[in-house]
DNA sequence: GTTTTAACACCTAGGTGTTAAGCT
DNA sequence: AGCTTAACACCTAGGTGTTAAAAC
């Protein structure tokens, strides 16, 4: 099940040049030796402008029991894929570092409060769609609007499982279902990873960062009964 | 791609025995030389007692250029596959007879009114989920929810083409994805095909019999705003 | 004190039959 | 006259931040 290293480290790449990830693109041009139908694809984080905005602020994503869903959501757009060939498509969530955060109001930041809490189950989301071939993935933008944040360590729902107050990268997997082999044997050929830093979040059960809460009003439309301004405004 | 007999007659069960539907029910007995993943498999039709209330009362079904849901929606309940081996579930709609029909208003009841009109391109309904495992199938109610009639005969968003004022069977196939050799070669054997008469109508662009409107409103909770009585009632 | 929870009003998104107008 | 269409009010279903209370 677990075929990827759920610790390996954040990539550290540039804001101003992640719009598009080369495959590998984390492995920072390291020996590659992936399978042919992963080494060209090419992933192209949607939203990147409304992500970049959230990021400048300090992006935080509620968690609650039930299963919240991510705004903005992860959506990417994919070339390169094997048209014919087969893929999974999933996403994970992890650590960015070892500690657990505390918002200060009164000089409205974050500050460090101690070490992490043990980790909670690293989970696996697989797009519904999977598996498809090359040329659906391709065809248009890529939504992971079904993906659900909780807290709730014993969630029996698949949700992806988070620490509030704790800060998380969300990571893109690319892979290949090789139909000749034993596809456990060959796994770790058969992927591809992409990270945008510009995704990365502090998970919380409610807003900490008032200038947060107002971009989410803004820019949702599900949260449209909050506005006061104009829309167009943003 | 047109691997099943559109033009096969509709078969002629009882009502009363056709809560359940072994494969190849329809075949009557004769030879069935079919894959043994599918021999096995058997069928329920749920919501039977709705499915009944209505087809005494004579079904009808709308149908908009913008695609319309079927009510009572079109699920079952399956077992019998092979858990590990994988399946592709769709449906179809082949006409009942070459006639078209008119509802008299005075007698409340549908006469013949000529020889039907030209075919509807037949077309088939993948249900979403396909393909997937045997015990994915069977671990709960597969439901056609997303499946959606139209009058357009040049829909272009993959709804089932059907002509107003002609009466219809639903089929329902079970298709094995045979991983081994040329699908195409060996599909004849690798499906199987129900058909519950409880599910046959009259596709309409409106209601003609006021007792299947009252029906469906006391029965779809969408149409409880035109509720009037007990809804327990029923 | 800080963090979490649950009920809530207010939205989006889309499935109902109704109705009046339009079509043939 | 028979049949079809489109706008409509009224629902279901579920995604928002708010708020006050609860939990720790």
């Amino acid at each position: 099940m677990c075929f990827f290293l759920l610790s390996s480290p954040v990539p550290q790449l540039s804001h101003r040049c992640a719009l598009t990830l080369p495959c590998c693109a984390e492995a920072g041009g390291a020996t590659c030796a992936k399978a042919p139908q992963v080494t060209g694809v090419t992933v192209q984080l949607e939203m990147h402008t409304l992500w970049q905005q959230f990021d400048q602020l300090g992006t935080e994503m509620i968690v609650t029991k039930a299963g919240r869903r991510m705004f903005p959501t992860f959506q990417v757009s994919i070339s390169g894929m094997d048209p014919a060939a087969e893929y999974v498509l999933l996403m994970d969530f992890i650590p960015v570092d070892d500690k657990r955060y505390r918002y200060a109001f009164h000089s409205s930041s974050w500050l460090v409060a101690g070490r992490a809490d043990v980790a909670a189950p690293g989970r696996m989301h697989f797009h519904p769609d999977s598996p498809a071939r090359g040329s659906q993935w391709m065809k248009q933008m890529v939504s992971f609007d079904a993906l659900k944040l909780t807290n709730n360590l014993l969630d029996d729902n698949g949700h992806m499982i988070l620490n509030s107050m704790h800060r998380y990268q969300p990571r893109f997997h690319v892979v290949y279902v090789d139909p000749r082999r034993d596809s456990q044997l060959h796994a770790h050929r058969n992927f591809c990873t992409f990270s945008f830093p510009e995704t990365r979040f502090i998970a919380v059960t409610a807003y900490q960062n008032h200038r947060i809460t107002q971009l989410k009003i803004a820019s949702n439309p599900f949260a449209k009964g909050f506005r006061t301004t104009d829309p167009d405004a943003w």
